[in-house]
DNA sequence: TAAAAATGATAGTATTACTTTCATTGACAG
DNA sequence: CTGTCAATGAAAGTAATACTATCATTTTTA
């Protein structure tokens, strides 16, 4: 019913919307189990196929290959993720709140959605922080980027920057905050889990973020007491 | 001649070392070369021995496999960039002015060192922002880092907070800014490249991450003069 | 109930990611 | 000067990957 759970994700994705038969659920969320259990590197069609009681030629039908397939799945995260930060700010006026609710927001994520039954938000998340840069991280960014494959990221990071500039409008860098909040939230989570001296532990993500992102638009140059300095021109 | 040009890799890195022979050495600036112009998912070692005139099975001799070779690379520009960061540092005795100087480092690693004729940093430095990520988002992260695959980034990192610490001893959350502060980096000049709309414009960098961690290590707790709030239990 | 769409079954191709074996080359040690 | 040994090359082979194509069958829907 919710918009979010069903998002018009773009037409390049797919070859043949996957969310409009049963085969392209099953296929998309049994490739979250998959893509959660052996990642993206070992990720195979036929495996998914298998695994489905599919074949190969079927699946085919629906993506055009795996790295569509991860782009789909991680496109439909954004715009989900972006439905629950917009759900935290409803009716919230503050600047302040607002941004340090669409943090929570970000860091919480990793919780499964019980109104989803087939669709485990849980796994995803973790294929999302494990795998999503690699949607982008090709050569065929540029092509990918034309045909409106990362819509969904980009629409993501412009609500956040809406969020950010609310709190201070002279900001330079909001765009650059944004994204790299976005960014930071799941890298220190991936961090956290396992390459721990990267970081200071799982539990500090939000606490972080949330004192990062103040701290940079509370400050007009320099924040601390100091000589008077022209910046912003 | 330079310690840093022959830096000290991890020896699970490679089965032989390639810095001990020409094909070796030759091999590392022709897989820079070939990785930035094809990228890495279409780099393969077949396509690097016809562009040495070389066979597979000699280059299977040096690297278990693409995934390997790419992580000595990444980690042969960590250690590289380390270097140049500690030679910044050097004789700077101000806490602000050296974590100024490091994040211009970091910045500004994208320009060729007219030093190591035979290695382009640049297009390495252009393999990096693209692929390095690569290097530890896979299921063998694990394994990987127990082997000590990682050192080199986590050495980096460790020196980031070394200078982050002396601005503001008390920071809650070092290592999270200094590995955000690095992430960032690369991640935003990808960005500036081929999805501006997430980023300020390729020149703002800098200036955005100085600002950054300025602000975030001049905040004991929150910056403006507020209503007190209780954030720091 | 006929047409259209979706799926399955089967097969095939080019490429990838290696491994193996053996011959050749060059360096260096005695 | 010769024997040895490490490094390389040449050639071949294998299992898997990443698809594509064809055609029959089932399911949907108009």
């Amino acid at each position: 019913m919710l918009p979010s759970l069903r998002p018009d994700l773009n037409e390049h994705l797919y070859l043949r919307d996957p969310q409009a038969t049963e085969l392209g659920r099953r296929l998309l969320a049994e490739s979250v189990r998959l893509l959660d259990e052996i990642g993206f590197e070992a990720f195979t069609f036929r495996k998914l196929a298998t695994a489905l009681g599919s074949t190969e030629a079927s699946l085919y039908r629906y993506f055009e290959n795996k790295h569509r397939l991860l782009t789909y799945l991680v496109s439909w995260h954004w715009a989900w993720l972006r439905f629950r930060v917009r759900f935290a700010l409803h009716n919230v006026a503050d600047p302040r709140q607002r941004l340090r609710l669409a943090l929570g927001a970000v860091c919480e994520a990793s919780t499964d959605d019980p109104a989803t039954p087939d669709f485990d938000e849980a796994a995803l998340f973790r294929v999302v922080m494990a795998e999503a840069s690699k949607a982008y991280l090709t050569k065929e960014v540029d092509a990918d980027n034309q045909a409106g494959l990362f819509r969904e990221y980009k629409r993501l990071v412009a609500d956040l920057v809406t969020v950010v500039q609310a709190v201070n409008p002279a900001y330079a860098h909001p765009y650059a905050l944004a994204s790299t909040l976005l960014e930071s939230a799941r890298k220190q989570l991936f961090f956290a889990q396992h390459l721990p001296s990267l970081t200071d532990g799982p539990d500090q993500v939000g606490a972080f973020l949330e004192h990062l992102a103040m701290a940079a638009l509370a400050a007009p140059a320099a924040c601390p007491p100091a000589p008077a300095s022209s910046v912003a021109g």
